[in-house]
DNA sequence: GTTTTTATCTCGAGG
DNA sequence: CCTCGAGGTAAAAAC
């Protein structure tokens, strides 16, 4: 990984055109060929970068550029696009180059198929009187987070970490199709989820779907497999 | 901005769980307390992360850290919420800071609003004979992009620059809403973009939605006002 | 301030 | 290889 720090000006162009005018910025080179430029400030997204794989060459600049203050001319190609990066250095504070060697990756814990794992283990929280048909249950348009038996009859159930309006559509559109089935309907929709929004609540509600929100902390306190990852 | 390389393992500890284990990475820490570890690889994202605004303690290891050869305990807390990033450092390769300014920030073209401009200038390409009767037509759910009248009565435009299932839902609820109206019905439905998914198109066509296609650079050709951003 | 929409989204899983 | 859905989505725009 090469870092850079310098008074630079960037141009992309590739899906859009973007402009970067100058100022002074670091520049990483990644080993892949990735190039960001970060600003001292802002979250994890670069103002500007290149996504791997990507070549990168460094000319002179011509006269044109010269008068202009400008040291350097870095072009940043990607392999499998013609996005072009071009970077005009005026001048560099600092470069060092370091070897780090590959990643061992991040272990995550606590995204959706952990919920649903502990939902189907823990079905009775969808109410008294629930257990689980299956996980996963396929549709022509996608599988079903979980199918259960309620004291009710058959529920679907769409998990989310976050519930949203377009959770809710999911939701009607796979509750259609299981109702076509004469085996199974009717199936009424339950739409579970750690948050979830007001107006998708209210979607869900006006749809007849009940709304189920979990908490993951204590659905983990429960576990009894009790996993440690690290 | 400072620039840590170093040898380290890190914690994640809020919305979920994440952990990376012992390896050399760089780590970014930003004026506005902003940090970002990243490796060797990989496109803008780093492997983990803390968000602005955000400030950090470092602390000496305990004996227990000491025996594993951890040298210091960067621990990194959002100042909005209790998300908290421990980074055990082993070891320091490099360590430098810089001093960047606020950065004028980046100019974009190419972005929805201005396929919108273009496609109201060139509504024909939505087919000979079309006129545009407005554009952000509001409706009580959201403005429908572009309103226009066609050979064959009035058409509701839903615009994306990728077209996806979410879209033609979108579109689909326009309509509903549209059909509603006496003054306005019967309103036909387009669904344009610059690329179209399979899936989208299937169930745009299976309601009567026309797809229309629409090729950027192209319309940026013709396009008279042709604007000089940079 | 909140909510909604966009994104050069990135990233991973599954066919 | 492509397609699809999730994301600690982030970030910008709309309200």
């Amino acid at each position: 990984m090469r870092l850079v720090i310098a008074t630079c000006s960037v141009t992309y162009s590739g899906r859009l055109n973007a402009h970067l005018a100058l100022a002074t910025r670091l520049l990483m080179v990644k080993a892949d060929g990735a190039v960001l430029i970060h600003s001292d400030g802002g979250s994890y997204k670069p103002l500007n970068w290149m996504s791997p794989p990507a070549s990168m060459r460094v000319r002179d600049p011509d006269a044109e550029q010269v008068q202009a203050g400008i040291e350097q001319v870095w072009t940043v190609a990607a392999e499998k696009s013609d996005d072009i990066l071009t970077i005009l250095i005026s001048e560099i504070h600092h470069d060092s180059s370091h070897q780090l060697g590959r990643d061992p990756g991040l272990v995550k814990d606590g995204v959706e198929s952990d919920l649903q794992r502990l939902l189907a283990e823990q079905i009775e929280r969808l109410g008294a009187g629930h257990s689980l048909i299956r996980r996963e249950h396929p549709t022509p348009i996608g599988p079903v987070d979980l199918l259960a038996k309620g004291p009710e009859g058959t529920v679907a159930v769409e998990l989310k970490r976050r519930g949203d309006i377009d959770g809710v559509e999911q939701l009607t559109r796979y509750l259609e199709l299981l109702n076509r089935d004469p085996l199974l309907a009717p199936v009424a929709g339950v739409f579970a989820a750690q948050q979830i929004r007001p107006q998708a609540r209210t979607l869900a509600e006006d749809r007849g779907i009940r709304c189920v929100v979990l908490d993951y902390e204590d659905m983990k306190g429960e576990d009894d497999q009790a996993p440690r990852l690290f």
